[in-house]
DNA sequence: ACATTAATTATGT
DNA sequence: ACATAATTAATGT
């Protein structure tokens, strides 16, 4: 498959590189595309490749012993994943699954070294993307631990429509296909008690979820809810 | 303040 | 028609 240069020289982690650059670069890549919720990788895995998200989004997944899934975060498209060598293992620490229809390109994880040593914008890139991941995964251990579930949907929301919100008329909605299930796994909660409260909140105004879908209406709202009023 | 259970209804292929 | 998703009420910790 042949890929154009320029779709990659706005992206982060190349837009710092010259053209011979990226045309190396994509010399060496491969490019696929997946269905929706499939599983690009799982955890354990040995790390034999990373990628470049081009469009979609990827939720990365990790697994009780009994079977339950954690959602940890939510990857749109333009970033770094699967990056398990910047993070000194050899094994994926968790798995990856499509949330809505993907197209990824990847490389021999053996060519990791050589990009972070030869192009500065791949390696400040790496380390902002992993920044931000931690901040994020960090974010929802305090939350877990604090606050309540309420609080802690509404902020779930606000993360999905800030990283990969799409606006429409009456509000902003999640640009993919999301279920109460899926909130509830990113919340610690049930998807009943997710379903209740979308429910009250569409009372409300605040938000409008149908079907695999949810459109936030009116955000300061939901932040307020988020912060914890009572 | 939540989960669990269970019954019921809606929605997409 | 069938499976998957969502709602709702009742009951439990």
């Amino acid at each position: 498959m042949r890929l154009d240069e320029s779709l990659l020289t706005n992206l982060p982690p190349f837009s710092k590189l010259d053209k011979a650059a990226i045309a190396d670069i994509l010399q060496h890549a491969t490019t696929r595309r997946f269905d929706a919720g499939v599983s690009v990788f799982e955890e354990g895995d040995y790390a034999d490749r990373f990628y470049l998200l081009l469009d979609g989004y990827i939720r990365v997944v990790r697994i009780t012993p009994h079977g339950d899934q954690v959602i940890a975060l939510h990857i749109p498209s333009g970033q770094l994943f699967g990056i398990a060598r910047a993070l000194g293992r050899d094994t994926y620490p968790a798995t990856a699954i499509t949330a809505s229809e993907t197209l990824a390109l990847s490389w021999p994880a053996e060519l990791w070294g050589e990009f972070v040593a030869q192009h500065e914008g791949f390696s400040t890139e790496t380390y902002k993307v992993v920044g931000q991941r931690i901040a994020d995964m960090n974010n929802r251990i305090f939350e877990m631990a604090t606050q309540h579930v309420e609080q802690r949907v509404a902020c779930a929301i606000l993360r999905l429509i800030n990283q990969t919100g799409r606006k429409v008329d009456g509000g902003i909605e999640i640009n993919f296909a999301i279920t109460r299930q899926d909130l509830s796994e990113m919340t610690g909660t049930t998807l009943h008690t997710v379903s209740r409260l979308l429910s009250a909140w569409e009372k409300a105004g605040i938000v409008k979820s149908e079907r695999k879908k949810v459109t936030v209406c009116d955000p300061h709202k939901l932040v307020v809810l988020s912060t914890g009023t009572g």
